[in-house]
DNA sequence: ATACTTATTGTACAAGTGTTCATTAACTAC
DNA sequence: GTAGTTAATGAACACTTGTACAATAAGTAT
């Protein structure tokens, strides 16, 4: 709790990689050897302040559909605006977490380009007027990311065609305005 | 050129973590102060070797549609297949992207996350029986992902309600079977 | 209270970090 | 080729890191 305190604390100030485990005992009023009694580096502390936040975040998108078996458009909308509730309450670590170094730039940096595709096209062109353009891209640059990291985990089983095929599939499929079913199997 | 090499040459069996720069520059048979000349942290370095395959990712897609003023579905899908292909080529350099810990578990806890939600049952009921779920709940996992990010980018300029709006608006949206206009913007 | 377990402390050590600086080597003019 | 610029080297410095170990403090049984 301590070290997680002083590591918030002193992140409001620097940069995550600037910040030495001296500094956060330190600052907690530790020994360095009871930190790493705990962790073997400060990403993992870094994580379990995550971890935290990870919790309320399925505590958010959980509620509105406790007790639920068959849940329509409604139910799904209340969900989502939990989701984006719960990050709007930790908005601070969330902030910290994107603006200090935590945060790996070759991400951006991949997630920059795809923005730029023009498969934004694809959801653009005869555009929806209320849809903001920045959210959409970044929707669709992240969308893809996940597919390409997807893809690598299963050790690139899929061919390249495939993964194509099925980015197309997932484009075209739609089916908004029905009644969904929950999935429980979590 | 020595550095990076050297650097995924290290990487091959080591973690990212547990590389010092004094072992790149040793391997690389160079002195440590050449590398601090160019570089602060090994970060950095890992950096520029990405930067290499993002170049190659960036010839890849524009390949397609070079001297194409309007396209059609065809190109595009040739556009997708040319990146999933560019991945393809750099298959052993993503792989270590994201076996290395150079790549931080939080971003895939947080997706491991999201994955969880029954948003994904957005896309799965009256289900396309073409579409690999794994890759499809990857894409939305990340695509909700790739919107918090550019919302927290915003320093939070929108409501959750927008937010929320926004997500079932794009998700709504669909104009796949048509023409396409090139973004010629970037 | 006693004995047992676990957490924290202080100290020490070899190795790595980030920086500085004078020296040497390599590259670019003209 | 010579002069001027830039890059790489080696050595040194205070500091951080990760690890180890014995000593002490805190917590948990019975």
């Amino acid at each position: 709790m301590a070290l997680k305190e002083s590591l918030i604390s002193l992140m409001q100030n620097k940069d995550f990689r600037d910040i030495s485990i001296t500094d956060i005992v330190e600052l907690a009023d530790l020994n360095r050897g009871t930190f790493y009694k705990h962790y073997q580096y400060k990403e993992e502390l870094l994580e379990e302040v995550m971890e935290d936040v990870i919790a309320d975040l399925i505590i958010s998108y959980r509620e509105p559909y406790k007790n639920v078996e068959i849940f329509t458009i409604k139910e799904l909308t209340a969900s989502v605006i939990k989701i984006f509730e719960h990050v709007a309450n930790f908005a601070n670590i969330y902030t910290l977490l994107l603006k200090s170094n935590a945060w790996p730039t070759l991400l951006e940096r991949i997630c920059n380009e795809l923005k730029k595709l023009p498969l934004e096209d694809l959801e653009d062109y005869l555009p929806n007027p209320k849809i903001n353009i920045e959210l959409a891209s970044s929707y669709q640059a992240y969308a893809i990311l996940g597919m390409i990291i997807e893809w690598v985990n299963t050790g690139f089983k899929y061919s390249a065609d495939y993964m194509a095929e099925q980015l197309l599939e997932i484009l075209n499929n739609k089916s908004v305005n029905s009644v969904f079913k929950i999935n429980h199997s979590f």
